[in-house]
DNA sequence: GATGAATGAGAATTCATTCAT
DNA sequence: GATGAATGAATTCTCATTCAT
């Protein structure tokens, strides 16, 4: 009952050491940002406890309130920077050296795998769809544009443009569009659609082929 | 608030003509479901209210309960009577006489348009998806393989195959998978997409170019 | 759900035989009747549910309030019909042959038995006993007097005082008191009881024991 | 309505004096567990009403789901804290001093005279009997075998044994049934007792008859 | 900053009972 | 007499939030 969650879903790779949270205001707002996120990828803004959330904690509902003003101030900030971190894992991706086709299958794939392992950022995503975007954190800092997702395919679609093996008509946003579609709901209707339809599509033999299919078609399309 | 909704959204085309509701268990059902389906799709399971949903209908909280047992019932009924008019409305596509590409491009673009009218049923799927499918109708009733999506893929890869259109490595659920992926996030995630990436991909141009899109993309796939 | 109940308890040992309820008005009363005596054996008269013995029974709610008027009414007939089939049970003891001091136990130990047989009816006596016995039948009919439990008792000790067995000062319902007592306590508070000392009391050894001590006790009491 | 019930039945002899009721947890629960108590006493489990109970304590409704977490974990705690309280209250009894057959009598009437100042003691655990003992306090520290009642048997018997005026063949539980049987009747059943027999036997001449009588059944049950 | 206690407003659910046919 | 539909009035329980120390 008491658990106090300290480290948690895949997704928190590296955290920040952490000892005794006392008299460590920053430390302590971590904690309860990590608690509040996968309670709310869990079960959502409404359906999330904030007396669950504080139980899960090394303080007390008192110093939620305190530092996030209410449950939706929390979620807010659960959902802004639960976009931060994201952003950062895409930065990560390194596509340089290859030629813009295999550059794009890398990227759709690398996608497809990256989501596949944020199942809690999906889940927010999702749950904020549900309420129409309306907690979305200011965009200046969100900016599409300025993103590394779509810096990198406007130099690979740029550079397959040039070197003839891409046809034009695409913009960086439509191909991110595409991609993101088809790895975000692999992720986020596997319930629904592996009821449907079974389960066969997502253990692991199922994934490497849409995986693969993915690939192809974000190629396929763009391809001259 | 007292607002006794009978026509409700876009997706409710021909509902039954009502008079005194009185005795009429079968109506009186209708409405609820109809009432319960766009409070569901609006603000989920946890933040819809019983108080509410009865409010809009011609009858009383009592009778959801009466007829549904509880909320998570309504729920439940509703999410089958979705899926279950979802379903009809697929039956509706005919495409016999078209050659197997054109039919592919067809049937991909129609699911693009029939995913961006019914908004509230991607709602409830988006929603029931956050609740991993918890409350999904008994499979043997919901079972894909004999969806009419399903089946006209297969038809229609198998003509496609057959004439050497199309290369193998396929199978009609992994195509539907892709179509849907494709036609879902559109409806899905506009909100949080809208608001890093702007509105563009959603005023009309922007959705005539992505629905070419996506038949592009499923059709290039496939093509031999 | 739907189970009509028909035969019942160990104590409706000869109920009427029953077909087709429909339009016998007597049938459909027993029926309401010997369904409503278990359900309120079972949980009381705020804990017995109208609904559930409506469903058990082989007709509607309505009918319960067309024949018992409300709830309590029900309730009401019930206990007054436990308590004369009660009574019936007890009429069928003989021990006019024997003598005054092997009756007084066989009395005692048919009273042991006796009750024990009948938990349906020690329940109901709980249970009106909670309710501080406000819904008793008129003591018209229920005045003890003329009991046959208490005219045994007057006659059984009559003869043992005559023969000089018994010692005087003692009336038939202080004896049927105490052999009440002890006989009811054994069945109406087996549950805390064996919780907190253990069941070895109550299975097949510790029951004979316990009647054995139940005879003796009333019998060393009144033994001159 | 609005009284504030603090001292309460005749079991509460002595409570704490309570001023501010704020921020005195302790205070809060035993108030409300007092006040609970005689409501279910009265009513029982299904028959008392929260709203009720709320009504009469110094706190309100909400405190109670806090406290308690809901109806039935309140009754729970009502019925552990009686049994408490009643043990503490047999714990007094000293019989050190006396001859076995004397302290068995003394026994036997003390246990009489307590049944009959504990009303809502003997209710709660008429009401726990009609839920078949389903609320119970973890047996381990309820068991009976440490409890001062029977260890006080025990010895009595013991000693009356060793001194031969007492026969063989009986166990401290069995006598510890025998004389609980006989005063808690005196107690459970006198509504519906004294309905059809009278109420003789409990003025205040019948019930010190049946106190002695009680005291020679227990004595003579086991005099050699 | 920190903590357990407290709370009002609301939400879900239940139940005996009556109505319309 | 019989039945399923309907209902109002409770009743239990929940939740975000604030207070006292």
């Amino acid at each position: 009952m008491q658990r106090v969650r300290s480290s948690a879903s895949e997704e928190d790779a590296a955290e920040q050491p952490r000892r005794s949270w006392k008299q460590d205001p920053h430390g302590v707002r971590l904690n309860i940002l990590q608690v509040a996120r996968e309670a709310f990828a869990q079960k959502g803004l409404s359906g999330a406890r904030i007396e669950e959330i504080a139980s899960q904690t090394s303080t007390s509902k008192r110093m939620i309130y305190y530092y996030f003003g209410d449950k939706e101030g929390l979620y807010r900030e659960v959902l802004a920077d639960a976009y931060r971190r994201t952003r950062e894992a895409e930065d990560a991706l390194e596509l340089d050296g290859l030629p813009s086709d295999e550059a794009l299958r890398k990227l759709a794939e690398f996608t497809f795998d990256n989501h596949r392992r944020s199942k809690d950022f999906i889940r927010l995503v999702m749950i904020e769809n549900v309420h129409e975007g309306r907690h979305m954190p200011d965009s200046t800092e969100m900016s599409g544009e300025n993103s590394s997702a779509i810096r990198l395919l406007e130099d690979i679609y740029a550079r397959g443009l040039e070197a003839g093996v891409f046809r034009p008509g695409f913009s960086a946003v439509e191909l991110h569009w595409l991609i993101s579609a088809l790895c975000y709901f692999n992720v986020s209707n596997q319930a629904t659609f592996s009821h449907i339809f079974g389960r066969e599509l997502f253990d692991e033999d199922g994934q490497t082929k849409l995986r693969r299919h993915v690939g192809d078609m974000v190629l396929r399309l763009v391809l001259a």
